[in-house]
DNA sequence: GTCTATATTTGGATAGAC
DNA sequence: GTCTATCCAAATATAGAC
């Protein structure tokens, strides 16, 4: 009688060389720019053959897509794990800061998962369930912090997305845009606020 | 005697259809994207074969520096004539609008024009100059309108940024950020006059 | 100035042996 | 699962005839 193996370890060598070629997609796309990305360096860079690739994967695009699922679930964990002690508001400016910090990172992942820019790829609606939960946790951590009119998640998405995107194509590696996230959070809920009193 | 010619037919000509090559060029990127674009498709929609580009351009990226430029001289002079009559700050909230429709009106340009998005591409010195032209203006009216700590510029191209770029990336063809606009112009007023009392 | 012909490179992807 | 061999397509660019 021969016992039944409880780990499969041919899955678990699978998956690993899976999250490897990965890893190297991410660093290729630092060198060469996402839309650079080419199977035959990703290939080199872990030790195979182009077509080796796909063992692992059905195509190039099936690539951008484990790396646009895995990007948006990093950044839902990084954001949900940033909520340290401290009321609604400032923990919401925490977990903001963490956001911008996430994106500026990384400018090619921040490509990849928040720009319509590569060429044909579209994400499949499986990967894009980490991205809808992050806007969700975003969503509630402002109405917490006091925003509570739905305008407010459009406006505050569009401020912090200006800091960024302004940072990263006209100061890369910089801080002329990201220093003035404070100032701008001070802004945004100065207006919310006043909006609430009915200022307006 | 013969007389001299006044007029280089032979050149307008030729003006002519380099100008005819660059419109091409701006709807062939509105269908497949900015680095979707070929020689040969843009030699099929001038009726030419692509190798004969190269009388007119020296090379694909001369192209892109050609668009570049006129994009930017576009942009430029659209702003310069979007001044109606009416104190500065209204002046300015008149060329912001102007601004932000230049963008929205074509995400293709807006993507050559201001996101670092395309391969090997960097434009030429000479083609930077509309774009120098262009923030130099924007920086005087807002002077004009009264913001004139250093940091109003950054602050203020960082909002307008963040709602085109959400605009286009998130809500394509709609208005969900578009519409936000004089509430964020209201918003960055407010908090420049506030800093321009001491407030802060 | 435009063409044909061609060079060269670089992609993504498949078939079949091992 | 990885390899060799290959295919196919597309792209930029050059040479030389007309």
């Amino acid at each position: 009688m021969s016992a039944i193996p409880t780990r499969d370890r041919r899955a678990e060598r699978r998956e690993a060389t899976r999250a490897e070629i990965l890893e190297a997609a991410w660093e290729l796309m630092h060198e060469h720019g996402v839309a650079g990305l080419s199977l035959r360096d990703l290939g080199e860079k872990v030790g195979m053959r182009a077509q080796s690739l796909y063992s692992y994967f059905d195509s190039k695009e099936a690539i951008y897509d484990a790396l646009f699922e895995e990007g948006f679930r990093e950044c839902f964990e990084q954001l949900r794990r940033a909520a340290p002690a401290g009321d609604a508001r400032a923990d919401f400016r925490a977990r903001c800061r963490t956001y911008v910090d996430f994106c500026l990172e990384d400018p090619a992942r921040y490509q990849l998962l928040f720009q319509r820019t590569i060429p044909g790829f579209e994400p499949s609606s499986e990967a894009y369930a980490p991205s809808v939960e992050a806007l969700e946790l975003t969503k509630q951590a402002l109405a917490a912090a006091g925003a509570s009119d739905p305008r407010d998640l459009d406006l505050y998405t569009g401020l912090v997305t200006g800091l960024i995107d302004q940072q990263i194509s006209n100061d890369p590696g910089g801080d002329r845009w990201y220093r003035l996230l404070d100032e701008v959070l001070d802004m945004f809920f100065a207006h919310a606020d006043a909006r609430d009193k009915g200022d307006r």
